[in-house]
DNA sequence: CCTCTATTGTTTACGGTTCAAGTAATTCTA
DNA sequence: TAGAATTACTTGAACCGTAAACAATAGAGG
């Protein structure tokens, strides 16, 4: 293989950045939603994209691909919600191979007395820390940087 | 608590972007790095640290620090370093309680083969996914989120 | 129909991370 | 200068995520 090319002070400046956020963000949203709802991050995402959804029944795949997860991942979660009755699981009548994840009335509760405080940490943390124009920018890097993930896991 | 103000339509796509990247983003390195070097990402950005320091020596609160990690997870990811020859560890003499973590041959042998692929994969998913304004961009706002988490760990 | 393949999800085993506790050296304080 | 507090790191246990194997259903082709 021939030099690579190497990235420039820049480059390697806003790359050491986004690892940064990928190594240490996490832990700072997992602590604010343990310490404040008994929740980890990922676990708040399935609750919260099912609370979005209209009748709080989603299909794990598709609850998979809301919460970024693999369906691995999602189904030992949901077991864990499961127990707690958050959560619980029917299998599809449509597609019997497939599974429906409900929002139980308890999980419902849950979300929305966790909500608002993630939402303010989520203000405090980025979206708030900066200018509109610039977290613009920011999300569509983000989205540019996910569509590449993507399109490396399809291979 | 009175009603939070939620997020806007474009700041939550922000978000969301956001959170995407920092749950997907670190298998994604991962699974290059491992398929292509053995490591994981950050057992290479233990080593590559290492290697960027002037002799190859770092303390281990120094190396926690530029690695983004803890000094426990350090210290396992060292150990298991350690046992395969890439570092070895001895006290500081200066400073009795402080363990420098020090890079052998066959550790920068083997950070230096894999750097050229990682390089490469760090251009493809982000550097050369993106204008270099943009992405400029995009790495001083990673850099005030990053400033806001440290803010939030010290209290 | 009937088989073969693809889809959907679960489970088990394993490895890694974190958290809490422990150890040892150093510095501060009275 | 003794004792207390702090710093620096290690260790062990509990927990979580991933990967691989498995099971069940659906669809497609002959």
């Amino acid at each position: 293989m021939s030099e690579p090319r190497w990235l420039s002070q820049e480059e390697r400046s806003t790359w050491l950045a986004l690892t940064g956020l990928i190594t240490k963000l996490p832990g700072a949203l997992d602590s604010q939603l343990t310490r404040d709802a008994g929740l980890s991050f990922y676990e708040y995402m399935v609750l919260a994209m099912l609370a979005e959804s209209d009748d709080g029944v989603l299909r794990m795949s598709a609850l998979a691909e809301l919460t970024n997860g693999s369906l691995s991942r999602l189904s030992h979660v949901v077991q864990r919600l499961e127990r707690q009755e958050l959560v619980r699981r029917e299998t599809c009548a449509d597609d019997r191979r497939a599974t429906n994840a409900i929002l139980t009335d308890a999980g419902r509760t849950r979300v929305e007395s966790a909500a608002p405080g993630h939402v303010q940490h989520a203000r405090t943390l980025v979206v708030d820390a900066v200018s509109a124009e610039d977290l613009a920018t920011f999300g569509r890097v983000g989205e540019a940087i996910l569509d590449r993930v993507a399109d490396q896991r399809r291979r």
